[in-house]
DNA sequence: TTCGGATATGACAGCGTTATCTTATTGGTC
DNA sequence: GACCAATAAGATAACGCTGTCATATCCGAA
């Protein structure tokens, strides 16, 4: 028994395969009587499109791309699951791609992708979002895209995103409204422009407050959980460390607590830790982090839904943050 | 400028659409020197294949799917991460389908995926390698499956797994001999059938060195970190709670080390704690967890390439784990 | 010298859809 | 009552490859 065609529906329900073909494709003008005779044949005979054939003779191929070169499991599996379900609800399929964005073969890789799989649309993620020449490539093939926190281009091309800047301005000055003056900043990965934002909506916190900004309580970082730890014990080292630390990345802030913990020194109690993203990570450390809730997997969901729906049209959607309290931080001391 | 075709190709090195086929197809009986003059032209053009013109025309369609039901981004991740490379090696596309093991339409969903894209093979991890009615759709179509740690029909299918019984002999075996006695045992969720092997190398260590075993000591978790630190709480709270705790997962051992701290049990001082599978997470708590790498890339590695090399054909493939101690297991005191 | 298998290339049908064009049929308007 | 637009359905040509079959050449053995 081989799988049903077309043409076998269209020999079940008494019709021509064009009309079969219409009531899949929800065109006009096919009759209730032609529609419910094709719908109970395609039931009948358990029909599914060929992919394959849908795509060579039409101009679509009900596959999009996802692509994306970011080292964290949770930020790839919330994004594709996000994605992955607005495409379910379309009938469409996700090619997750990673990549490289340090490879020479990155844009042919993109472009022999699209060619291949004559994608109808490509969503992509920081950093790869900033890479000018994949960039590049994709204006030149004309196929939409949508970009997930772009840092560079920003009309260029339709985006979803979150306030960077406004997140770690709430961040900071919830920090500061707990009583708290000598707060210490890792910065995230240079390659990625949140880092920059986090830094902008720190400082933009901190001269609202009155408090001057102090450059030996700025740490550069990875996003991961080593130059979490390495940023901590260098700021904890200072003549007059910090009492709060906050981490542009929960992984960070993990890092953060583990150089607290090795070096004696309680978590709130003298040092209060904050992260960011609220991953599954900030709930399974301990102390819980405070961090600032990214919604990963809704912004997915989102540039899919832009990408389905508007196609080329460039659209924006900003998606709304949320800072969440836990037990890594309180009050500082007297 | 449209994308090149197979006639585009043709035309420019001067040869016929078929012998273009050949060399792409890396078929016998071309010379040489065709087979250069096509070479030129394909980069000439940055000629590309249509997968969906291939997968019509011919009997392969060059995707696999992999399909889950799994909550761990780890392990997704990694899975996905290892079944992706082989399959750029071998120049194939990875489809990742999600799916929910109770729904009543998942054998309509595996059949409906396998259909319209042609898949050439699929790739099943736990808990979904398990459910009877998918398997037998699969058989059904004859589509070659690949399962990674089956617990049911072992020898239907091809496989890639671990030894778990030993890998959990392997811990319960390290803890006794650092001097533990009273040993918990947090299981794993009731659909994997991991959960019971672990329980029977645990056993199986415990009755090796002449230690009773004590019922009380095990507690049912969910692989998750709520029933980790569930699961803690009780036995800490026994009239004599164990010395070590041994916790199916890394997440469960997370969720042990959290009720600790909070019940102010030093780790390792008063409680011994491990892990299992050795996922970021085991790295990024504090102390790290000793535990067992459990090679998940390399797993979907393993059965992305028994699919692409062996087919139909039934191959079986054991990995290797690994025990990796850190900072959260030590002799107990006194 | 002849024959046959291995090697090398091409012509062309066909895969299962969608797109285009054509052909009714219907219903409302003047 | 004639005409035109809107509606409804079908016939058939692509789409870009692979599979099949036909054909040509080469080389070594009988």
């Amino acid at each position: 028994m081989t799988r049903a065609t077309i043409k076998d529906v269209s020999r079940v329900a008494g019709v021509s395969i064009k009309t079969v073909s219409r009531v899949l494709n929800k065109e006009r003008y096919v009759s209730d009587d032609m529609r419910q005779k094709v719908e109970e044949a395609v039931a009948r005979l358990n029909y599914h499109p060929s992919l394959a054939a849908r795509t060579l003779a039409g101009k679509r191929s009900f596959q999009i791309g996802l692509i994306h070169d970011n080292p964290s499991p949770y930020y790839i599996f919330n994004m594709q699951a996000g994605v992955g379900q607005r495409c379910r609800e379309a009938d469409f399929r996700m090619i997750v791609q990673p990549c490289d964005i340090n490879s020479p073969g990155l844009v042919d890789d993109i472009g022999a992708l699209i060619d291949q799989a004559q994608l109808d649309g490509i969503i992509m993620t920081p950093p790869v979002t900033d890479v000018g020449t994949a960039l590049a490539e994709l204006f030149r093939r004309k196929i939409p895209v949508v970009r997930v926190q772009p840092g560079t281009d920003l009309t260029a091309t339709s985006a979803v995103y979150i306030d960077n800047v406004q997140a770690a301005d709430d961040m900071t000055a919830y920090l500061i409204a707990l009583g708290h003056r000598r707060i210490g900043l890792v910065t995230g990965h240079a390659n990625y422009f949140a880092s920059s934002q986090r830094l902008t909506g720190y400082r933009q916190a901190l001269q609202r407050a009155g408090i001057g900004f102090d450059a030996a309580l700025v740490f550069p970082g990875q996003f991961d959980f080593p130059s979490g730890a390495a940023a901590a014990e260098a700021l904890l080292a200072l003549d007059e460390p910090p009492t709060a630390i906050f981490a542009s990345s929960d992984e960070m802030a993990a890092g953060v607590l583990a150089a607290a913990h090795r070096r004696g020194v309680s978590v709130p109690g003298q040092l209060s830790v904050a992260g960011f993203d609220d991953t599954d990570l900030a709930q399974v450390v301990w102390p819980a982090l405070t961090t600032i809730r990214q919604p990963i997997r809704d912004l997915g969901y989102a540039a899919a839904d832009l990408l389905l729906e508007f196609g080329e049209r460039i659209e924006r959607r900003q998606l709304p943050h949320e800072l969440v309290v836990r037990g890594s931080t309180a009050a500082p001391k007297g």
